[in-house]
DNA sequence: ATATACTGTGTATATTTTACACTAAGCTAA
DNA sequence: TTAGCTTAGTGTAAAATATACACAGTATAT
């Protein structure tokens, strides 16, 4: 591999000359976009448009670019493919291989995000390096580009051990929602069947949710109660833990 | 800021002539480098030769190369400064605000460390950005460069978490320790006092430590008896997680 | 021999976790 | 209107874990 860089900086006024061996690599971020619909836990994948790796699934990504932060990054990658601002992310690991992408060093910050799911509605990609978005359940992924696999597999342990102490899930559920779907999206995260009546006792203790007087609309069997996560008195918990 | 870029590559027999919008960031790596000595937990820092912030304290840390992962890249950080390989290394957090380096746009991934510390040798730098080397009680720390002082605090969260969960102040501790030092250790890092009984019942039941049939040496009261780390009985758990 | 400084130990209580099964409610279809 | 289906909603006992708490034993130094 041949690599020569040349480079101008002009900072503060401050010109400086150099052959820097700085600007060496590149750094992208990559999203492990969640999603619950319909019982299933999703994650977001594209079809790529561009190579390396054109036409294979792949985490959406790219790269970070000058003006902005690695979080902003994260977010402007979501928002472009979904629509959506203020999707809940978390950065939690780096993949620094060298020969993790075939062009070239290419360090990738990971993140984790969590999307309420309303209706599935189709995506329509507003990036140019994605031919296709869609929803896949997290246990039929077909066969990913680059690292994706990994990065895809970390985020999922990295998901297992948050949810035992910080209130996420709620971010992938509806505003209203009972406690049988919260148990669901716990199952299916951790990969287990809970126990019912444990569950409840435990999810309620931590009095973050609150009951409403409404109840589900459109089963075809008894509606169970509507309740709303209470995101004051998750505030008021005041750093103290919930663990589940 | 003004930044050109004019790059070659040539990989695996494909030549790119491109001007690539890639290669505009630097990535560094960050260590917290954590001690324990004579009851005191210090963390690794040097005093730097270079600008900018010269003559600051700073965390060790430095350009991640070419040819090496951002793992790779820690331990040679570490090793340049300690001359110790091996170094009980996890990475922890990337740090990719925009303006974080007044030079330029550099993003970087932080790792913390841990160092059996034998009777403090003095460090001599085995580099040239760093003028002096020395081990500083973590509650005496001066002011730091960058937002090294930021990178800290997150390395410190983060420590006081993770040593619930794994067995990793046995990497502060020498080969052979009273059940003392541990509580210690433990009480250091946590920030506060643990009660002795219900310490020691609980270290001893997760089944990770051996007793030798050997004392302390050159105390001037009772001499505690020594344990050791037994790692093969940690493997067996398996990924059973200790909690403590 | 005595003062000093730390080691090493047990128990009772409170809290948390686990295991476990049936009735109630609402809807559907005959 | 009734029978049948499906999910909601609920309590208790036993086990495991966490907490609070104090003093006698032993090595050393003087």
């Amino acid at each position: 591999m041949y690599l020569f860089c040349f480079i101008i900086i002009q900072i503060n006024n401050i010109a400086l000359e150099e052959r820097l061996p700085i600007f060496n690599s590149a750094v992208s971020i990559d999203c492990v976009l969640f999603g619950f619909d319909n019982g299933e836990l999703k994650v977001l994948l594209i079809e790529r448009n561009i190579g390396p790796f054109k036409d294979w699934w792949a985490l959406p990504g790219n790269l970070v670019e000058q003006n902005e932060s690695v979080d902003q990054s994260a977010a402007r990658i979501l928002h472009e493919l979904t629509g959506f601002s203020n999707i809940y992310v978390e950065q939690y690991y780096t993949f620094g291989e060298v020969d993790r992408h075939p062009q070239g060093r290419v360090i990738s910050v990971a993140y984790y995000a969590m999307l309420r799911l309303a209706g599935e509605k189709t995506l329509k990609p507003l990036t140019n390096y994605a031919k296709n978005v869609q929803w896949i359940n997290i246990n039929e992924l077909p066969k990913l580009a680059f690292d994706h696999q990994h990065i895809f597999e970390k985020a999922l342990e990295k998901v297992k051990r948050r949810v035992k102490h910080l209130p996420i899930v709620f971010e992938l559920l509806p505003e209203k929602f009972t406690l049988t779907q919260v148990q669901n999206v716990y199952e299916l995260i951790l990969g287990k069947k809970l126990d019912k009546r444990n569950f409840r006792k435990k999810i309620l203790s931590f009095g973050v949710l609150k009951e409403l007087n409404e109840k589900q609309k459109g089963v075809s069997f008894r509606a169970a109660s509507l309740y709303k996560f209470d995101k004051r008195k998750y505030a008021k918990l005041f750093g103290k833990e919930i663990s589940f």
